[in-house]
RNA sequence: GGGCGAUUAGCUCAGUUGGGAGAGCGCCACGUUUACACCGUGGAUGUCGGCGGUUCGAGCCCGUCAUCGCCCA
């Protein structure tokens, strides 16, 4: 006998061990059936599991418990990578703590201790998703530092050095002055913020008195400043062109350059250029010819290119003084508020500089021309499709990848530089060496660039890497490319874009079929969950309190496309309510000893009922099959919880009840396997979105007891629907809600048992009244059901179903002006309907122009509308 | 400034070849009828953001405005 109610924690651990010990959840690579495969986004190993994890991986192991089931050979290969920047600062956070930096323990050292932490802590996620109950082939689990992956990064590395997509080049990047190494724009946070912009007057050269005003957001960069540009067709500034201005401060002579960057219509029109500090200037820079004077050092301190009493300050005491100097020199015209967006990094949270290094790039101009190819062409879709629009957009005005990071933790760079700098790009140091030695004619002394690989562009490689590439492996044969990706909007370009590139370029194939972009989960009140704002809610915290299989619910069935998941508590109550129905339906079953009979054949039902409940699980099949093919979640999900709540427990077992109490003991062992094939066929339906309670219950109800529902087939049961079975049950439904209605409209209490004669029946009702008449009177709780066309009793109350009337014959207990008042109402509501349809039909145009089935329609309609207005007339005259 | 999206019941949201406005939660009333009070039954609640257009017919298509959100510059 099963508990009154569900237990999650003990569950969801033994079924889990389970699964993974049977190997439920790996590929087959010599199994018959289709590839389906999805790659995880792989989390940092840093990471632990959020809501928005939560989603995503509940979506994609719905997509892999479902084509699993489908018998498709799944794999879903899952892994995290090494994330350089984040797992570096944790683990240089703890040396910290005793006082100590990376530099104390050097290179080689600092890594040990990296991949010591990694093996102890790293990897929580992992845990936390097998909390969560997804199914991804573990035993398949892969890093972005392991050995065969970091393979595939020098080989990428390599090969795309000598076919010059990736070059070395002294270029501006995002320098981020606490951590000491370039990011990339996508980890560059853009933060709104009301600043200043200060206006500068610089003298010009050999015109005593004259001046040129230049506005700028960053009165520090001054001290590099090359030129002033003018726009070239700025009148008030043609006669200035060529001439010089002396740089206050530094007093040194810079040109007054004509340059359409220029706009004249913001601020005064010029506009001072400082090529190695601004990402636009060092465009004007190269444009023009302009000197590039670096003035920071590593740490954003101004450096031995400023004025003395300049160097070593931070650039913002640098301002201060700079502004006051200014000031004091009488060059300050005036100071604004102005509205501008200032770079953070989004690691430390620091102002990033733009910054003159040496860097390493990925020319993503050339490799963006197939993967913007492949999205025009179809051969990956996006759904919904409109985040192409997002891809396209990024993709067409890509820039520059630069992917080396100064940090210690990650790919180093396969490059050895020679004595004169000439870098030799190799998969080993032994060729690298042997390619120098050739170079220079002798053996040459080498040295490896220090730098690291940006960790996406490992995680870029992904869908190949995992697979083995770039081995020759089946599995590579087999699994590439990929059926879908599953991931959130805000990744596009750091995933998408990237896997698209590589894998186009390596496997000459794009890298998944579609993408599909989820939403994000937010607070209940559409906040963003962030640390700072307190409103994060724990995706395990929940697990505790209702189970997994509530949580999956919550998301799968909030998961509607194009709409953010706003998650609130009280919502995943609601769905742990949904699995305690489940597992009391489950139970109502046992007891009646409804037991799982192998021989059982769904469409040899003789009990109407029974036939009519079959034909609701077929179409509960096709619809959540539908639902989970086009990625609608929340269709499939919902239409799982309509059937399990409104139609299986709601009315089928309604029905049963007088079938199991009573003695027809064909009918009762009908329905005994009837049931339990339902429930068997439910719970295949629910387990991609609530596998835990599905697999236990499974297991609880007998059946196949030699293999789990993890592995079971997905119901195939083509259409099972009875016209003849739906037009009865559907018929009978709509007379109990109506007898229940009309209790509770003339205050009659469901305990007390009440009489009921039928009036007028059709054959259809007359039928139903005769074989449904002990269902009927149970359910309705009445106390004698009959059919009589004789007079209705005076002050019956009186109600309408189609066009048969229901009498309630309950002389003295019904208020006769309430009931006059309640029939008035209803035939106003009737005259109401008819109405519209008359004005509908008596428009010639509608009558010409409609489709003759759409017109055909309202005349039935209407024809209805006035029957039941008759019969309802009919009653109140009885009252007169 | 450019782009994308949203606006439907108190709340959160469904609603595709354009043809009788829906769900869940919440609320109100009644009820322990032998699966379930984490329950059952019934009920109330809408200018489908505004305006205009197309159409016989618009929540849905088009235009425009308003408000909100996100991404990019």
């Amino acid at each position: 006998m099963l508990e009154k109610s569900y237990q999650p924690d003990l569950v969801e651990a033994k079924y889990y061990k389970a699964w993974e010990e049977a190997g439920a959840f790996s590929c087959d690579i010599n199994s018959e059936g289709t590839p389906y495969t999805i790659v995880i986004p792989p989390p940092n190993v840093t990471g632990s599991l959020h809501m928005g994890h939560a989603l995503n991986n509940t979506l994609q192991d719905i997509l892999i418990r479902y084509h699993r089931m489908k018998g498709d050979d799944t794999l879903w290969q899952p892994g995290c990578d090494h994330a350089g920047i984040a797992t570096q600062m944790v683990v240089e956070r703890q040396l910290a703590e005793v006082g100590k930096t990376r530099h104390d323990f050097g290179r080689e050292k600092f890594i040990e201790k990296i991949w010591q932490w990694k093996e102890e802590s790293g990897g929580t996620i992992n845990d936390q998703l097998r909390r969560l109950g997804t199914s991804p082939d573990w035993t398949r689990e892969r890093f972005t530092m392991d050995e065969g992956l970091s393979r595939a990064v020098r080989k990428v590395f390599v090969s795309l050095y000598k076919q010059d997509l990736i070059y070395r080049d002294k270029r501006l990047v995002n320098w981020d002055p606490q951590l000491h190494t370039a990011i990339s724009d996508l980890e560059v946070e853009q933060r709104e913020t009301v600043g200043q912009m200060w206006y500068f007057k610089y003298p010009i050269e050999g015109s005593e008195g004259k001046f040129i005003t230049v506005a700028t957001t960053r009165p520090e960069t001054m001290l590099g400043d090359s030129a002033v540009a003018v726009h070239p067709e700025d009148e008030r500034y043609t006669d200035l062109v060529g001439k010089n201005v002396i740089l206050p401060i530094c007093n040194r002579p810079i040109p007054i350059i004509a340059d359409e960057y220029s706009d004249p219509e913001k601020g005064s029109g010029a506009v001072k250029i400082t090529p190695a500090h601004d990402f636009n200037d060092f465009d004007v820079g190269r444009r023009n010819n302009l000197a590039m004077l670096n003035i920071l050092d590593l740490n954003a301190q101004l450096n031995e290119n400023v004025p003395e009493a300049y160097q070593g300050l931070d650039r913002f005491s640098a301002r201060e003084k700079i502004v006051a100097e200014m000031d004091a020199l009488g060059l300050l015209e005036k100071i604004e508020d102005n509205e501008m967006t200032v770079p953070f990094g989004d690691r430390s949270g620091v102002v990033v500089e733009p910054w003159l290094t040496d860097q390493w790039f990925v020319d993503a101009k050339k490799m963006a021309g197939p993967a913007i190819k492949a999205v025009e062409e179809g051969r990956t879709k996006f759904i919904p499709e409109h985040w192409k629009n997002t891809y396209f957009e990024w993709m067409h005005n890509i820039q520059p990848w630069c992917i080396s990071r100064q940090i210690w933790w990650g790919h180093q760079i396969p490059a050895w530089s020679g004595p004169d700098g000439k870098f030799f790009v190799e998969l080993t140091e032994e060729e690298a060496q042997v390619s120098a030695d050739k170079f220079y004619g002798k053996t040459t002394k080498i040295t490896r660039d220090e730098d690291v690989l940006d960790t996406w562009f490992s995680s870029a490689l992904w869908p190949f890497s995992t697979l083995g590439w770039p081995d020759e492996t089946p599995e590579v044969d087999r699994y590439y490319p990929t059926n879908v990706l599953v991931t959130g909007f805000d990744i596009i370009f750091f995933w998408v874009a990237r896997m698209m590139m590589m894998g186009l370029h390596f496997m000459e194939d794009v890298p998944f079929h579609e993408v599909y972009i989820h939403a994000l989960v937010r607070d209940e009140n559409g906040q963003k969950m962030s640390k700072s704002k307190g409103n994060i809610i724990d995706p395990l915290k929940l697990i505790d309190s209702y189970g997994a299989d509530a949580l999956r619910m919550t998301l799968a069935i909030h998961a509607a496309q194009g709409r953010d998941v706003k998650l609130s508590e009280n919502r995943v109550e609601g769905y742990r309510n949904f699995t305690t129905k489940l597992w009391n339906v489950a139970r109502f079953c046992e007891m009646h000893g409804c037991q799982v009979d192998l021989n059982f054949r769904p469409e040899n039902c003789k009990e109407t009922i029974n036939k009519w409940i079959v034909g609701k699980v077929s179409e509960a099949v096709l619809e959540i099959s539908a639902g989970i093919d086009s990625y609608k979640f929340n269709e499939a999900a919902g239409s799982a919880y309509q059937f399990t709540w409104g139609t299986f427990c709601d009315w089928y077992i309604e029905f049963t009840k007088p079938i199991f109490y009573g003695e027809d003991n064909i009918a009762k062992s009908e329905t005994q396997a009837t049931a339990a094939w339902v429930l068997e066929q439910l719970m295949r339906l629910l387990h991609p979105f609530m596998p835990f309670i599905t697999e236990e219950l499974w297991h609880k109800l007998g059946g196949d007891q030699s293999s789990m529902l993890i592995s079971a087939k997905w119901p195939d049961l083509g259409e099972l629907a009875d016209p003849n079975a739906n037009a009865e049950i559907d018929w009978v439904i709509r007379l109990i809600t109506l007898v229940r209605s009309m209790r509770s409209e003339i205050k009659v209490s469901d305990a007390a048992k009440i009489p009921l004669i039928i009036k007028n029946p059709g054959a259809l009702e007359a039928s139903c009244v005769d074989l449904y008449a002990e269902l009927i009177k149970r359910i309705a709780r009445l106390e004698t059901l009959e059919i009589s066309d004789d007079g209705v009793p005076k002050g019956a109350a009186q109600a309408v179903l189609g066009t048969t009337t229901l009498v309630f014959p309950l002389i003295g207990n019904v208020n006769v002006d309430e009931e006059k008042a309640r029939l008035e109402k209803e035939i106003f509501r009737l005259a109401g309907e008819i109405e519209r349809i008359d004005n509908k039909l008596s428009n010639k145009s509608f009558v010409e122009k409609a489709p003759k089935k759409v017109v055909e329609e309202e005349k039935v309609k209407r024809g209805a509308y006035e029957r039941s207005r008759s019969k309802v007339q009919e009653a109140l005259d009885g009252f007169s």
